[in-house]
DNA sequence: CCCAGGTTGACGTTTGCATC
DNA sequence: GATGCAAACGTCAACCTGGG
């Protein structure tokens, strides 16, 4: 009990700022969706108010599903897809890196401004660094994946295909909705943490593992929720 | 009294729709 | 297809407020 409160100073109460939060993160909500939201249930906040804690505590909830996820994560044939989408932001294009491992977990997504090959390493080591060496790595046929491979070390690894990379291009579906509900990102810097944020929350409510049947799917999201109102608690 | 959370109103950009 | 315009978006800065 001695760590810090990261809830301290705050007028509003906890479970509130992770509902708002969680509501503008999983759903393709506006802020001020939100905020007509809560306020039908009578919390009147402003949209600013959603804004500053998803910036604030936003951060600290991906940071803890990721801490708590990571262990039993890895399985014996570990095989990463990695994909890139180009997300507009005010006219400029830039390019949303991610990887996304075989059973559907999003590992590692970056923003940059080019699309060749330092901007392939880049993300690479980044992903690599935090989550050691992937067994296969599955990449569409840009040829900046291949030269950034050669370099690591690690060519004879990569597979590239047409039809084998959907995995990691399925994820981007419900990022594009979202994109459409934001009416584009404004700044580099809100995509970057939109899309960390986003990875670990989608990855906790989404998981592939449990969607098979209704009764799994039903007990996996109970069991999210509760994981989600025990977030920064103690 | 200070300082952090929270409010308010304005701003630049993008979109959808109507009109030409 | 081009143009104009209102509405909605996230963001910013100035301001307010209440607990430590």
């Amino acid at each position: 009990m001695t760590k810090r409160d990261p809830f301290k100073y705050f007028k509003t109460s906890r479970e509130i700022i992770r509902l708002a939060v969680m509501l503008y993160v999983r759903f393709p909500l506006s802020l001020r969706n939100v905020e007509d939201l809560l306020h039908e249930r009578g919390i009147d906040v402003s949209h600013e108010a959603v804004r500053f804690w998803w910036h604030r505590l936003g951060p600290l909830f991906a940071a803890e599903i990721k801490k708590r996820r990571v262990a039993g994560l890895k399985s014996s044939r570990w095989r990463w897809h990695l994909d890139e989408m180009f997300v507009k932001i005010n006219g400029e294009r830039h390019y949303l890196w991610r990887a996304v491992d075989h059973e559907g977990e999003v590992l590692e997504s970056f923003v940059t401004k080019k699309r060749d090959k330092k901007a392939a390493l880049k993300f690479l080591k980044k992903a690599m660094r935090k989550h050691g060496r992937p067994d296969v790595i599955v990449t569409d046929r840009l040829r900046s994946y291949g030269a950034a491979m050669k370099e690591i070390g690690n060519a004879d690894r990569q597979e590239t295909g047409r039809w084998l990379n959907n995995r990691a291009e399925n994820s981007h579906l419900p990022f594009r909705r979202r994109e459409r509900a934001m009416l584009r990102f404004r700044r580099v810097r809100s995509l970057q943490k939109f899309a960390a944020i986003h990875a670990s929350v989608y990855n906790l409510f989404n998981s592939e593992r449990s969607l098979y049947s209704r009764s799994n799917f039903k007990r996996h999201r109970a069991a999210a929720l509760a994981e989600w109102r025990n977030l920064c608690t103690a």
